[in-house]
DNA sequence: GTGTTTGTTATCAA
DNA sequence: CTTGATAACAAACA
């Protein structure tokens, strides 16, 4: 489940790789990842252009082209996008535990550039989706998104009054509102509610002022850390190289269902919250 | 055949 | 406007 570490993660090393390349062939095997043109059109499209930068506004991959276009990458959950160096063997990738080669059967698309090059999407779900578009639609797709937690924007007081204005929600439910604050997802949200010693089941309007500052303060440092450490790869998420993230030995609560908390040694819990598998430590949160 | 995994949007309801 | 519930998308895995 790419979120926002793992997104960045990706993106920090295609700017670097991708930067000055430009797009020759384009080959897509699943046509429905592709909007608003068709694979045709979008191939044509891309032809000739040239990457002028890789960005990230919440959990979409920006890579910027000369021209007025850009195009759009949303992973969701199983997507992965690897570069495959000019002249090299096939990148190795684990997915679901299996050492497997890259292209595989869930190679959906690969953009190819005129050094030899390429980038492949591989989506074992299909539910991931690459879109090219001007700037006029480029912003209008980013736009809804809520503040980046990673930046200045993001103070105690927005927090607050966040939290402030949505009262009867659930703590969980408000972080992974994506309108709110942008690329926190089911892993980031639950670790940040154990670092903050807060219920995910709380709703807004039961926290102290104290415990929102705390919460502010402990989404920001799991996800630095998380990207420090190149991203959670539980289950298929791998970087652009094919390697994984190290932040698994890290994760206090996501996935640690019935294993004793790191702090006190209490079972960990694990329920379903809005139908989202919701894991906390029934001792160290209140 | 069943339940579980989750990001996002749509839809309906209050 | 806020909020809650549910389905839909889609495929693998236990």
């Amino acid at each position: 489940m790419p979120e926002l570490p793992e997104v960045e993660t990706i993106v920090r090393q295609l700017d670097h790789r991708l930067t000055g390349l430009v797009f020759g062939q384009t080959e897509i095997s699943y046509p429905k990842i592709i909007s608003p043109l068709s694979p045709t059109g979008f191939a044509k499209k891309l032809v000739g252009q040239e990457v002028l930068r890789v960005y990230r506004r919440a959990k979409i991959i920006i890579i910027e082209l000369s021209g007025d276009q850009s195009i759009l990458i949303h992973l969701k959950m199983t997507g992965q996008l690897i570069f495959q160096p000019a002249k090299t063997s096939p990148v190795n990738l684990i997915v679901g535990g299996h050492p497997q080669t890259d292209p595989s059967k869930h190679t959906r698309a690969i953009l190819s550039f005129r050094d030899g090059s390429s980038l492949r999407f591989n989506d074992l779900r299909k539910f991931g989706w690459l879109k090219l578009v001007n700037q006029e639609t480029r912003e209008k797709i980013l736009a809804p998104h809520g503040v980046e937690p990673l930046t200045k924007n993001f103070t105690t007081k927005l927090f607050a009054e966040l939290v402030a204005r949505y009262l009867k929600r659930k703590i969980k439910q408000l972080l992974l509102d994506q309108t709110l604050v942008a690329g926190l997802g089911n892993i980031y949200v639950d670790e940040a509610c154990f670092r903050a010693k807060i219920l995910p089941t709380r709703t807004a309007q039961t926290l102290t002022h104290s415990e929102t500052t705390a919460l502010h303060r402990e989404i920001i440092a799991v996800l630095k850390h998380s990207i420090k450490k190149k991203g959670t790869s539980a289950r298929n998420y791998v970087i652009s190289d094919g390697t994984k993230g190290g932040f698994v030995p890290y994760l206090n609560v996501y996935g640690r269902g019935g294993l004793p908390c790191k702090t006190c040694g209490t079972p960990i819990n694990k329920i379903k919250l809005n139908g989202r598998g919701t894991h906390f430590c029934p001792k160290c949160q209140k």
